[in-house]
This record gives structure tokens, sequence and C-alpha cells, in this order.
DNA sequence: ATCGGTCATCGTCGATATACGATAACCAAT
DNA sequence: ATTGGTTATCGTATATCGACGATGACCGAT
């Protein structure tokens, strides 16, 4: 039942570009990204420099969980980084990521838009 | 903390908050491609110039009620479009769609590497 | 009219996502 | 040590997703 879509190591590659090679891990980018309120914290983040989740959540109507979670969403899915200063914690976008993932996914729909959308499975 | 927060507005607010409409729109987008199988359904689409719901089938391990529901997120989200062709249903590509959805994501994300990811108000 | 092929939808089931409040931990300052 | 501020996590409740099989509808050919 499952086996679903085969699902190779990611095996991250040296150069540090194709972050986002495969289906898989595109998906997984793009679902951290698919949030209404996770693209807002992005957009702060990418404002102010880097901040603390208070900041954030000052500027948005949710819970302070709530905004840690989907803080830890982007953090796991590698779009964001953290790093513990005093009693907070201060929140970066990982612009070599963003930057990389805007390259995979211009290059997966522009590739579709021109119909040379290779099977590049695996 | 503040009081009663209002979560989930419909938008249609006459004076409401429409700064949430387009990372709406932006998400819903991402959401229809943020799964694998319908990026390699993309993939296919895109590759063959149209094809029907069976020829998708045929190429992945899925089931056919599972493509089709693929399918149907998809063109609720208006990546793909799908005419009636006989007794099937010839999917395409919407090259416009995916262009529009790479020039948004790419905006976002260059913003943000940027750091000019305005809150856009308007 | 019947058959074969195709498709969308329904019902279901388990897994995941999203939101919240409550709680504990952690640090800085008192 | 106690206080205050910040954060992450837990537990929970609800909603949606993702997959499947089964079913009925639809069309073309027999």
């Amino acid at each position: 039942m499952e086996g679903s879509i085969e699902h190779q190591h990611p095996q991250s590659a040296p150069g540090g570009i194709s972050r986002c090679a495969s289906d898989d891990a595109l998906a997984r980018s793009l679902a951290a990204l698919s949030h209404p309120a996770r693209i807002r914290i992005l957009r702060h983040l990418s404002n102010v420099e880097g901040c603390c989740c208070k900041d954030v959540v000052d500027h948005m109507p949710l819970a302070q969980s709530t905004v840690s979670q989907h803080l830890k969403v982007m953090l796991e899915a590698g779009l964001i980084r953290m790093k513990p200063e005093g009693g907070r914690s201060c929140y970066t976008v990982d612009r070599a990521a963003l930057a990389a993932l805007s390259a995979s996914v211009s290059g997966l729909l522009e590739a579709c838009v021109a119909g040379t959308a290779s099977d590049q499975k695996s």
C-alpha cells in the first residue's frame, strides 16, 4: 500500500546549489512555504534581519505556540535558521536556501512552460 | 494577549484585511504544487503536451482514483486545464498560470533574499 | 442494446496539519 | 533566590490530506 513515489537519499550535493534536486525535497520545501502565515513570517524575518519569536507574534494574530510551530516547520525545511541569544532565539532567513529554492521552483515551472520538463526521476 | 481574534474571515470585508488575499492565493498555488506526485504529474503533462488520466496512471504507481484527485487539486488551483474529449478528459498544463506562479514565487523569494520583502499593503 | 474502456465521485481509513492553552525550561536582572 | 520575560514542547481537538476500492456515468465500437 505504501511504496508510493520512489524515495532516494538526498545525499547532499557538495556544491550546495542543487539542494532541492529531487521531487520529494522540492515538495517538502514548497510545503513549508505553502501557508499564508509562514509566508508572512518569512517576509517579516527578511525585513527585520533576524528577530525573536515574540517579535513575530506581535505582528500576527496567532498564539505564541502556533508561531513557534510555524517557525519550527520552516526551520526543519531549511528555509530559516535559528541562533540562541540569551533567553531568546534569533531567527534569520537562510538566504542561500531561499535563493536555491527560487531557482529550483523556477527551473521546474519554466521547464513545464517550455515543455522541456524531463522526467528526472531519482 | 488580544481578546477575541478572528482567525478565519472569508475575505470580502469592505475595509477589512486585504493583505491576506495575495498570500492566501500564493499559498494555495504552492500547496497544489507541494506534493511529489503532483510535481511528477505536472512534468508528465508538460512533456506529452496534454494527455488523459489513464496516461498519467500508467506512468505512476498510484490508483486511478488517486491520480484523478491529484488532477482535480491542480485543476482547482488553476495550474492545469481540462477538456472533455470523447470518453476521456484531456489535461494540459496552463502555461500562463505556471509562468505567473513562477514569477510570484521568484518575486517573493528573491525579495526575501534581498531583504526587500515589504509587507505589501496594497 | 451491449460491451469495453475511461473517468469522476463517494465512502472510508489512517496520517498529517493547524490551532490553542498550559506547562516547564531557560536566561537576565533584581 | 525570586521575579519577569521568552521560548519550546506537550496534550488536545478539529480539519484536511492522501490513498484506496467500489460504483455509476459517459462515450465509442460492436
